[in-house]
RNA sequence: GCUCCCUUCGUCUAGUGGCCCAGGACACCGCCCUCUCACGGCGGGAACACGAGUUCGAGUCUCGUAGGGAGCACCA
């Protein structure tokens, strides 16, 4: 049988870590056993969905690159089907109506609980058989086996038991024409023909219920998977308060899909020693029942060496698209000197984050030059500072401009003068840049375009001289 | 309160009874390289929650304790 896994998130907001944690393992188990992936919408939440959120799901599974084979189906359009399938349920005794108002369903619990019993329905429609069409607190419960236990084996957790007196008879259809979440997840999985369920382990409790309405129905039950949390850095439940919990916060952040993913598929699961994965291997090595049963923390650090690595590994050209989406975020007119791809080879051993690396190619996509005070003070106003400056902008003039020949330049520099690199680069890096910390000074200079370079060497001077 | 689940360095993890006085990675510290910053190389500190038991032998099996988490909705 054709294994078949799906990613249901509800809109309610955007796709967090989390969620795209459970896609990422969602679609690397279908991928790796040859099966297919399948994306649902559950929006039967009326009041909470929005289209914005749906949209913002899409694109953030877009930009992570993992795409469905089927899909996105969306709940609001299967209410015939629900409907159908709970009248079907009611028709065979296994399901009937009720009708306590909300308040009522309110303060049997609250008895319950005082009683120091865990809250459940009482049962009181059972077996009444009341057809009340039109009474406005008319829902429809399933009605749960008494007796005996669910077992199930978890691939993630293991052997799970719970027994049936824990359950109560469920709501299946709300009062409001639509069907709750513990059904139409039922229902859908099965229709869609659903072979593994992967998912968040807040799931856990909900799962016998579920399996009592697939045996109701006669339908497979099908392998379930439940992964742990992803906590914050203080492991705490992640939270907007304390961290970013978006994946599109996390590219705005200046993070990598890819590097995203390697993360994520870090997070809880692990091959050996082996850190780093690419997509092909996270295919053929990842295996759902190697996931740790133990929530884990999330830790931006360690994405952002992941991050850096792929920066400093990936080829070069492959990151310029995303690199400009964040150029142009910042403002910046792409297109001009210098070249991307040149850009990203001079920092992309120094920064973590695309952000950054823009943050730091600011200082060539513009005339304006901020001097730092130590800077000149330590390295234009020494006694050789000036007469390297002079040199260079003469050979400058006339050299070509290329790393490697301006690489030639200051080494021409440093022979003439009797000087030591240092002494030769550090200047002329405080004259491009104004500041003592920048990537290799020919890589700095040529950067920097000939006719600005030449302009920030007067400038120099000039600071130099005063 | 009740039910279910979890527990190896600060963090992510390796570990399926002897290969473990516990290995790797991130972070941190030191040294080297060096035109700055980085990158890279080398080295360092750092953990089996606790207590019983089973066993010749336990991080690995069992039971308790402690701590943490999730669920108990006409939310998903």
């Amino acid at each position: 049988m054709t294994v078949r896994t799906r990613f249901a998130p509800s809109p309610t907001g955007f796709l967090h870590i989390g969620g795209a944690r459970t896609a990422l393992y969602c679609w690397l188990e279908s991928r790796r056993r040859g099966g297919e992936f399948i994306l649902r919408i559950e929006d039967t939440d009326r009041e909470r969905s929005t289209d914005a959120a749906v949209q913002a799901i899409l694109d953030a599974m877009h930009w992570l690159d993992l795409d469905a084979d089927e899909g996105p189906f969306y709940q609001t359009q299967r209410l015939g089907r629900y409907t159908q399938v709970a009248d079907e349920l009611v028709a065979a005794g296994k399901a009937y109506y009720a009708y306590e108002s909300k308040q009522e369903i309110e303060a049997m619990r609250e008895a319950a609980m005082a009683a120091g019993e865990k809250p459940r329905y009482n049962g009181y429609y059972r077996d009444r058989r009341e057809a009340r069409r039109d009474d406005p607190n008319r829902v429809i419960r399933f009605r749960n086996p008494g007796e005996g236990s669910v077992v199930f084996e978890d691939k993630v957790k293991g052997r799970i038991e719970i027994a049936n007196g824990e359950l109560d008879d469920l709501v299946i259809f709300r009062s409001d024409g639509w069907p709750t979440y513990n059904f139409a997840v039922v229902v859908d999985d099965i229709d869609m023909g659903i072979t593994e369920v992967i998912r968040g382990d807040d799931h856990v409790n909900n799962t016998p219920r579920q399996i009592n309405i697939y045996l109701a129905l006669g339908a497979r039950v099908p392998e379930f998977a439940h992964l742990p949390m992803i906590l914050d850095k203080e492991g705490k439940k992640l939270s907007k308060r304390t961290s970013a919990v978006g994946v599109m916060e996390y590219r705005a952040d200046g993070f990598l899909p890819h590097a995203i993913l390697n993360y994520l598929v870090r997070l809880g699961w692990s091959h050996g020693d082996q850190e780093i994965f690419s997509r092909a291997e996270m295919i053929s090595l990842f295996d759902i029942t190697d996931v740790n049963k133990a929530p884990s923390r999330f830790d931006v650090e360690k994405l952002a060496w992941l991050n850096q690595h792929y920066l400093k590994t990936d080829e070069p050209e492959s990151l310029v698209a995303e690199f400009e989406w964040h150029l142009q975020r910042a403002g910046v007119d792409v297109g001009q000197w210098p070249a991307s791809v040149d850009v990203i080879v001079a920092l992309r051993e120094r920064v973590h984050t695309l952000k950054e690396m823009v943050e730091r190619a600011k200082i060539w996509y513009g005339p304006i030059l901020e001097w730092d005070e130590k800077a000149v003070a330590k390295h234009l106003k020494g006694a050789n500072a000036p007469h390297v400056l002079e040199a260079a902008k003469v050979l400058l003039a006339e050299c070509e401009w290329k790393p490697a020949q301006l690489h030639g330049v200051i080494e021409e520099i440093a022979t003439q003068l009797e000087l030591g690199m240092g002494k030769v680069a550090q200047p002329l890096r405080v004259a491009m840049t104004g500041t003592q910390v920048s990537p290799s000074i020919e890589d700095t200079i040529y950067l920097t375009g000939r006719d600005e370079a030449l302009k920030r060497i007067d400038a120099a001077i000039a600071l130099a001289r005063g």
